[in-house]
DNA sequence: CTGAAAGCGCTTACAG
DNA sequence: CTGAAAGCGCTTACAG
């Protein structure tokens, strides 16, 4: 009686029918479910059948009262990155043959949010969080990381205690970028930059600028322009840059979209790429192809990166303690927007 | 004492704490935090003072075994069409100023994948499932609408009982691509569709477009061609549609991304666009302004569809049983790719 | 190896 | 208007 009568309100087999079908108690039904030791070969075959018999799916919330709830939260800062969509493949391959799904919300580029989002996701009984482009400092990641595992993804912090990183080397990738420009004869080359203040991986990406062209000889051209990531603000800056008495012959932009939108902003000015201008971008998203001028580019791997986060994120929820910094080595794809015709 | 051992474990504030806090029962807290009638305002103002104090923060898995989770499910089918950033900005706007947050999964295309992450996100206990791009039956759809309240984005039902669409016209939309083309000289008009046995807004733009080659009197020349939308293949059809004898002078693509592989294509082949093949796209993503021969393409809003989904998943959410179906009426916006110079 | 019972943090009738 | 008690579907010691 009572059982039909929860039947008919939630439409779901819980845990109990699964037992008195299997002939069971509930809590062998529940270690079945669990994979943990101490049941028998007999006892796990009958309420597998049953299981099956009957469609039972455990309910994530309840398990979440006392256990885990097998699901991971990312927490992605902004959707129209296409980067982005790399990482969330290999999260997604990463879980293929696990209990896990991976849930994502959108910070839209706000620290306000980004911490909100976090909140909301604990909340939400997530068993362990993976930030991308985390633009907290050292004492948010701890507080996070206090309450649930933690992997962060694009954020520099390779002394963090006690959480992961997932990164690539966005100095050597920088240098990467001006090293080539400087090859194909660009000498007076600009970096376009996020505004942010505490973004670890620009950091660490203006630094490589710096560098590579002080090793290039050419450090009296460095020149860095931050702008936000709205269309408006990068067009504003491409412009400042392209209109300036000191016109650039080559900019390396901070991510591909940025890079096409400069590509777009120097075509209207009537500069023609790679001849007046020399691009290239970061991340190596699928659109470095399809601009009509093939955008050169440094490819940092997403779908490693995102692999590797969700198998590092499972490792501590299944225990580990000890933080672990995963550092993927980017390369340069270069395509015509960087490629001058006279060498 | 046990009060501060439930603190260390789980570092959570319990509803019980509160309510010990505030000097009232359990229940009387629980009713504040739904906003639910019957509490006084002295109650309401104490038992929310000591929230604040203590920081409190419901447990949404603890929430949801009675009653809702405040969590919204929304599947969308590839995160690499950045069409489905703009519905997801906005979805988030229409939650600002509620308790609801929105997750997202990615589908990756795939029919058996896409009633997986909807079982996922049931047994996660999602108040409501907002369907993106769906390739299910109206068989799949009510069964799903039977559990939870479900809205489908991209997916025409108009005689639909048991759950909401949100649309565009897309036969209008398609029309207006063929129209706008042929105004500007074009004749020969091929359409680039996605290869879908299910999919009803591609055969809504199909209709349309066959509809509005019939009207301009050039229905001779109706060549619909289906591809996957995998690059590669993408690749391979506009190889074989500009190769081929009868060279189509304009071609129709089902959505923005395709679109920019096809002039990337031609491109290669040393066609120049728009003047030996117009274009037009689907979607008006960010990336029409930004390809370096401007896209155009049929703007449908999906900020405003992402809103509107949100708000009628909410309706459905509280209560409202009859069905809606909102349909956005679809605009063109003309850029360089497809404005012949010889009119 | 197996199971009865308590409990996770809320909401929901129900009684006062 | 207010609160005591039962219960949502699981997991977790604990006892057998």
């Amino acid at each position: 009686m009572k059982t039909s009568d929860g039947d008919r309100k939630t439409g779901r087999v819980t845990i109990r029918e699964v037992a008195e079908d299997a002939g069971v108690s509930v809590a062998a039904v529940s270690k079945v479910l669990r994979d943990a030791y101490g049941v028998s070969d007999t006892l796990r075959a009958k309420v597998r059948v049953s299981m099956d018999r009957l469609g039972y799916r455990p309910l994530a919330a309840a398990r979440g009262m006392r256990g885990q709830t097998y699901t991971l939260g990312l927490i992605i800062p902004d959707l129209r990155n296409p980067f982005f969509a790399d990482i969330m493949v290999g999260v997604n391959q990463a879980l293929e043959r696990t209990q896990y799904r991976a849930l994502m919300g959108i910070s839209e580029n706000s620290v306000r949010t980004e911490m909100a989002l976090v909140e909301s996701m604990l909340d939400r009984q997530m068993d362990g969080i993976i930030l991308i482009g985390s633009t907290e400092d050292r004492a948010n990641h701890d507080k996070i990381a206090a309450l649930k595992p933690l992997v962060t993804i694009g954020h520099h912090d390779p002394q963090a205690d006690h959480f992961d990183t997932v990164n690539n080397n966005d100095q050597q990738g920088a240098m990467l970028a001006v090293r080539h420009l400087a090859a194909n004869g660009y000498k007076n080359i600009a970096m376009l930059s996020l505004f942010s203040g505490t973004s670890t991986i620009l950091a660490e990406r203006e630094l490589g600028y710096r560098r590579a062209m002080l090793e290039a000889g050419i450090a009296k051209n460095i020149n860095i322009i931050q702008s936000s990531q709205s269309l408006r603000d990068v067009q504003l800056a491409a412009r400042h840059l392209l209109e300036g008495p000191n016109r650039p012959d080559a900019i390396f932009c901070w991510t591909d979209f940025i890079a096409l939108e400069v590509i777009s902003v120097a075509t209207e000015m009537g500069l023609s790429i790679p001849g007046d201008v020399g691009i290239v971008g970061y991340d190596n998203t699928m659109y470095c192809d399809l601009a009509q001028n093939g955008l050169s580019s440094i490819d940092q791997s997403g779908e490693l990166l995102g692999l590797q986060s969700a198998r590092l994120l499972i490792e501590r929820i299944k225990g580990r303690q000890e933080a672990e910094h995963f550092v993927v080595t980017p390369r340069l794809v270069s395509r015509r927007s960087s490629m001058r015709l006279s060498r």
